[in-house]
Parts: structure tokens; C-alpha cells; sequence
DNA sequence: TATTTAATTTAGATTTGTCTAAATTTAAAT
DNA sequence: ATTTAAATTTAGACAAATCTAAATTAAATA
């Protein structure tokens, strides 16, 4: 794979970032997250899509297209073993990692971030919970959820409870609700955020948001 | 302290290793150092200059006031610590170290290079021997000598090697030697100057004036 | 729909680090 | 002591990445 340059390399991992939520991305919000100027956006976006990574048609908007989603997901993985590196190895606080990641995130080798990775255990998410792409480029789906992020009718498992006062397993015992229990949710009541589900071997039941949000669940 | 540059670092760092041995350093001896061309050193060196960096008059030679010094070993005290990282932690071979820490060595944080020092237990030397600079600058000397001027039958090991060229290392590899190896001088072969040598756990062998030049070793 | 406003792009300049080719200085050799 | 050769510097150009200010296009609104 050719290399770019650190500052092509910060203007694709932008675009990923963004159009995560967006799908598309514009001119102004790429300057905005990058803390520069729109002109200098359009100088590179032009150099991006001349070197074939982009989506892009004037006033348009852009998108990176497989090529450049790889390139992205590249770095996005080796910012994040980094971090994971300062954190857990080197024992920096959370808030600084992400700055001396932005700079070792460009360093070159590819056997140095397979030997990294090795180094820290393989981890699949770094300590902030995001995920770790793996060296193909895949990314390991966030492992637990809160009840309330689950999609309609994804069946899941629960694998923890948090906030495991008496009252809260009282009521948990009492909906049939256990580590392990097999359940899925079918309406989300938008009035007071509870939620509508189905256990396995249960009738329906709803229970309040207060209580979802204490309860973890998985899912392959 | 001021940050500097990737390319100012380097050059700081070339100057630094080649006044080592010749106090003063020509325009033609850095750019061949540095695989570049004179007149970019030219250029930089005013640039240097007017920072205050480097002695410098026209056509004179040069070299780094103390400024520069401790820049250049600040640069040198990163370096050496990435490698003993990357040998150390990341099972690097050690011809392979170098590349990877010449990256490594630009990244800024103060912070990360002292946590790096305490991760790896304060290494006074790296793989090949070098010495690693503390954070105040100052830099270890072991008592050190070449293995032909190593008295007959004293107990030594194995602290650096010079001219480290692949035939080098390979031939080194095959006696057996590498950093921290054990041994002593059984005869010198006036003859040639070769050493009959035995190395712990190894047969006796006979290595040429040439090798042993290049072997520096120490004991207490 | 016409007009105003916002977003985006272009034109042209700047900085850093590099280069080639020519000019200059120093060193070496006859 | 000249002349020749080598080393070094200058002059001018270029590519990358950025910027400001002006021009253009798209969107919003009256």
C-alpha cells in the first residue's frame, strides 16, 4: 500500500470520522473539524481525488470511496493502539493520549503496529470503548450495549447488570430477567423512554427506561 | 524548549555525530551524510544560524553551540530509547530497529519519553550498545574498549559494535557475539592480529583483526 | 421568481525544504 | 605565484501545504 503524507493522512481520517453520521461530508464542516480554512479543504480534496480516494464533485459534497476507507480505517487503527499503549502500558491519563497518538498514528511500519499489537494482547477495543480494526480492516462490533441502544428485535443476551442495588434485582427477579437470559425489544415508547420486551419463555412485558439503562446485553 | 522541525532534528542530529569525530564538519561531509546536496545544507545552516543553533561562518565549517547540543541529544536520547523499545518489548531484530526509531524519535511529548524511560527501567545503553542520554543530558560511559586491547584471559562482555554493516552482524551472528555476550582473549596472533577468543558456551574460535576492531567491550 | 445569503471554489501569495546551475571562495598542484 | 581543481555559496525555480480575498455556485427567503 503507498504512503501519504501526514497531512493527506489527517484529512482522510476526518472524512471517515464525519461521514460516519453524515454520509456525505461538505466543504465547511471538514474545515471546521480539521481547524483550517475551506479553501484549504478544496486544495486537498482536489489532491485526494486526482490520487483516486474520493468521491468528490464540486460544490457537491465528497465521500472516500473503498480505497480511501481502507487508508482511514489504517490509521484509525493505529491511533487507537497507540492509545491503548499510553494508557494501559505507559500509564497516561485518558485525556492525554489522544494528542501524542495524533502524531505516532503516522509512523510508517506495518510490522511495528502488527507487533504492537501482539505486544498489548490483541485488544479489540481501547480503553475508551472504541473499536480496534483488526489488520484486514475489520471492526469488531462494541461486544455490550445498554438495553436502550439495542436495535427493535435484535435478540441479545444479557451479560451484566449494573447498579445491582436489592430493589433493582427484586424487580429483575420479578420480570424474569437474569446474566444470560435471552430477550429481545420490540417497541421503544418515546413518551417516557421505556421500553416493550420479549423474554424468551415470557409474555411481553415493558419496563421503565431507569431500569434499561441498567441492564448490558450482547450480541454476535 | 522550542520544538524543532523533523528536518531541522536531523540535521541537528548529523551535525551532532559527525563533530563527534571530527570537531568541525564540512558542508560536503553532512550532505553526503544526510543524502542530500550541498547546497540544501547551505540552506539550512543559515537557517540554524539564525536560530542561534550553530557556529557557522561562510566557507569556515560549522558546528553546534550548546543550544544545539542539547537539542541534538534530546534527539539522540529518543532514538535510543525507541530501539531498546522496539528490541526490548517488540522482539525487533536489531538491524531493524534503526529505521523505525528515526520516525519515532520527532514525536514531541516530553511527557511520553519520560514514561517511556520508567515503562522500559531506565536503559543505560540500547541494543547496540550505545549509550542512552538521561533527561538532563548527560550521558553514561561504560569503560569501554576495543577487544584488541583487552588484556589475555580477562573476563569481559560485549557493549557495542562499531561499523554496523549487514556483513557485519552476520559474521558476528555466526561467531556467536552480540551485545552482552560473555568472554575473554585466550592468545593475539602477532602474526596477523587475530584473537583467539572463547565465548561462554561456545567452542574456541579465532576472529580477525578486522572483526575485533569493530567488538568494544567492558568489565568491572 | 428574484434576490439575498451562505457555501464553495479560484486566484494568487507565503513558508518550508528541496533542487540545478552558475558564481565565488579556498585549497592544491604545477 | 599562477593556474587548476575542489568545496561552498548564491540565485532562481519548484512542490507541498497553507492562507486571504475575490469570484462563483447553490440554497434560502421574501
Amino acid at each position: 500500500m503507498i504512503n501519504y503524507t501526514t497531512s493527506e493522512e489527517n484529512y482522510i481520517k476526518s472524512i471517515y470520522h464525519l461521514q460516519q453520521n453524515t454520509g456525505i461530508v461538505s466543504t465547511n464542516s471538514l474545515a471546521a473539524e480539521m481547524q483550517t480554512r475551506a479553501a484549504s479543504v478544496t486544495d486537498m480534496l482536489k489532491k485526494l481525488k486526482s490520487k483516486k480516494i474520493l468521491h468528490y464533485e464540486k460544490y457537491k459534497g465528497f465521500k472516500l470511496n473503498d480505497t480511501g476507507n481502507k487508508i482511514a480505517i489504517r490509521v484509525v487503527r493505529k491511533h487507537r493502539l497507540w492509545e491503548f499503549f499510553l494508557a494501559e502500558k505507559l500509564g497516561f491519563e485518558w485525556e492525554k493520549v489522544h494528542a501524542i497518538a495524533e502524531e505516532l498514528e503516522h509512523v510508517s511500519s506495518d510490522e511495528l503496529i502488527q507487533r504492537l499489537e501482539r505486544f498489548l494482547g490483541n485488544p479489540a477495543f481501547d480503553p475508551h470503548g472504541d473499536p480496534i480494526p483488526d489488520s484486514n480492516g475489520k471492526i469488531p462490533r462494541l461486544n455490550q450495549l445498554g438495553l436502550p441502544a439495542l436495535p427493535l428485535l435484535q435478540h441479545a443476551k444479557v451479560s451484566s447488570v449494573t447498579n445491582q442495588t436489592g430493589q433493582m434485582l427484586e424487580m429483575l427477579n420479578h420480570y424474569g430477567i437474569a446474566i444470560g437470559t435471552a430477550l429481545k425489544v420490540i417497541k421503544r415508547f418515546e413518551f417516557d423512554g421505556s421500553l416493550k420486551i420479549k423474554i424468551e419463555k415470557h409474555p411481553a412485558c415493558i419496563i421503565s427506561e431507569q431500569v434499561a439503562k441498567n441492564v448490558f446485553v450482547h450480541y454476535d
